[in-house]
DNA sequence: CTAAAGATGTCCT
DNA sequence: GGACATCTTTAGA
């Protein structure tokens, strides 16, 4: 994995994929591949660290407190973006789980750029590659994710998806607490590929 | 209506 | 290790 220059990648991950536990989708997507369509130019990066963020029972979620505008489709159909603006600058890419009506997401916090580097780099006018999308919001803005894409369907393999990589490598997978929040800090619910150097903290 | 915090990144010391 | 940018959303009055 750690390597891996495959940029093949098959059809995007279907419905059933998402319409599960958050916390395993939030594991199985490691080493998935995140592929953003621009018109001719195409993105792709081995998703490399997840967050699995639940409802009710997990305070640290936006969802805890019920459905607000801003959460709404964390209360929707699995497989879709759900795209926040924080910070007052940053914005954070997830993807929704669980079936509908139950609330759930997976906050994609970094990828390892496999394709349209060239064009990463611009956007986030940084040139050393492992500082693309080592981070949620460096990723957003290295592929090119705002607003525009909350609630875009990921199963439809257009603007913005997520599929199998073509040839996978193998690689472990680690476990530690989320980064950033302040309540529910003791759940290991954060996934990352172990020794991965585009990993945004490899500490815990 | 108002205030406060935020699933962060960058630059500085 | 710490300050700070910058503004939307949300909770609470």
């Amino acid at each position: 994995m750690p390597h891996s220059l495959s940029t093949s990648t098959s059809a995007p991950l279907t419905r059933a994929f998402y319409e599960r536990n958050t916390v395993r989708v939030a594991k199985e997507l490691l080493g998935k591949v995140l592929v953003r369509r621009l018109g001719p130019v195409l993105l792709k990066g081995i998703i490399v660290e997840a967050e699995a963020y639940r409802g009710h029972d997990d305070a640290a979620s936006h969802a805890y407190m019920g459905p607000t505008r801003r959460n709404q489709v964390m209360f929707g159909e699995p497989g879709h973006a759900y795209v926040y603006f924080t910070y007052g600058m940053h914005y954070c890419l997830n993807v929704t789980t669980e079936p509908a009506g139950q609330p759930g997401a997976v906050l994609i916090r970094a990828a390892q750029p496999i394709k349209g580097i060239a064009e990463m780099k611009r956007r986030r006018r940084v040139d050393n590659v492992k500082d693309l999308s080592n981070g949620p919001a460096k990723l957003t803005q290295a592929f090119a994710v705002t607003s525009t894409l909350n609630a875009h369907d990921l199963t439809l393999g257009r603007k913005l998806y997520v599929a199998e990589p073509f040839r996978p490598d193998p690689f472990a997978i680690a476990s530690g607490t989320r980064i950033g929040i302040r309540v529910a800090a003791e759940r290991r619910w954060r996934f990352f590929v172990k020794d991965n150097p585009f990993v945004s903290k490899q500490q815990r």
